[in-house]
DNA sequence: AATATAATCAACCAATTGGTTGGTTTTTGG
DNA sequence: CCAAAAACCAACCAATTGGTTGATTATATT
């Protein structure tokens, strides 16, 4: 184990920080943590490899910091807006939050990258994962879908399964972007598909 | 460059062959094509890593054949029903090989693992796969949905992104079973939520 | 049965890679 | 300005891993 710093950091550190965080969470996105190979991170991030282990310990730890920092930015981008929202009907407060979801997937499909190979591989990274991030999600959206489908604006069916096919479909089409251009030539990370998706997503989903 | 075995094999060759054959496509599914160790499907296959490569040559070669291996069982079990098919009208052909699809999804879900996780990687891995499969695969569904939209059974939408969002919703509960049943106790493997799925997600996409 | 060929294995090799160590430079605080 | 601490780097180490080699065993053909 290497020591860990243990005083309030230099600014000089908290940059070269920042940008091994940023690099590390493309580059686990691209190639999954076994596959991330700690040096890599390091040249992109233009840092030596024994500077991320002295940083952050080791690459589980890296990962982990990556993580959690790719969950704030969805709670930012997509989340906390809903405080602000409690008033408007729930059927507004769906149209409006999957808008910004659609928007969070294209523009950060290192997220759905990420949790999609953890949750494959399984093992104590996704245990973490779920139980520091995902259940608290959870506990947002699920009595959301419920209250719609009460409400006949969702069709009925359980409503894990509505949230993972909600999920889904929102996710998939920038998932397999690379997909979708070299095979069908449409490109749905363009900016106009973006929009025009969330709304073919309310269009799936919403029963007015 | 090992040697090929360039006489027919024998019987004793064409059993271990199968049998790492589909312990690779597991194991690269469950772990992406770098975090995939040789030995490790030497090893559940009940041989040496030396044998694979003896039998397929290099790890590259062992990925392509578990993969065409599985666009096979894909063909046997979901695509060419439709033939026999043809005469139905098209909403029920796409109810019967949505039910197929769903099933299919359930059953293997090393199928969505394997291509996303090389989707997202990018390369010439994928490449191939889109070239050998992918494309011909897209040719049979995407004329299908246009029409089923043209009739008003689909939202109208870039028939490259329903065709995504389909894919989403179906593959996605299986995808991310171990989260689902970590997160919310629900499990979509169970043999009645993947038959009430089909159905749920007939129930997204149809227009009746 | 003898011989050739295919199948198998154990030992080995070189490259990669996560992590360690010890020393050098930079920054901070007195 | 100077000593202590933090940031950084180059060299190194040990384990892993894809692939090779050479010998050994099983099978098939004559």
């Amino acid at each position: 184990m290497p020591r860990k710093p243990s005083k309030p950091s230099q600014a000089r550190s908290e940059e070269t920080k920042a940008r091994i965080l940023q690099k590390a969470r493309e580059i686990f996105a691209e190639r999954g943590f076994s596959g991330a190979i700690i040096r890599d991170i390091a040249a992109e991030a233009g840092a030596t490899h024994s500077m991320v282990i002295y940083h952050f310990g080791s690459k589980e730890q890296l990962w982990r910091e990556a993580v959690r920092d790719m969950f704030r930015v969805l709670d930012e981008e997509v989340v906390v807006m809903l405080e602000e929202e409690a008033e408007l009907p729930l059927v507004e407060r769906f149209r409006r939050v999957t808008r910004r979801y659609v928007r969070y997937c294209a523009k950060h499909p290192e997220h759905a990258r990420i949790t999609i190979s953890e949750t494959i591989r399984g093992g104590e990274r996704l245990a973490w994962m779920i139980d520091e991030f995902v259940t608290k999600n959870h506990e947002g959206v699920l009595p959301m879908l419920a209250q719609l489908m009460d409400e006949g604006h969702l069709p009925r069916m359980p409503v894990p399964a509505m949230l993972y096919a909600y999920v889904g479909m929102t996710q998939m089409p920038f998932l397999l972007a690379a997909e979708s251009r070299l095979a069908t030539g449409y490109d749905p990370m363009d900016d106009a598909a973006i929009d025009a998706y969330a709304e073919s997503v309310l269009g799936l989903t919403l029963r007015p």
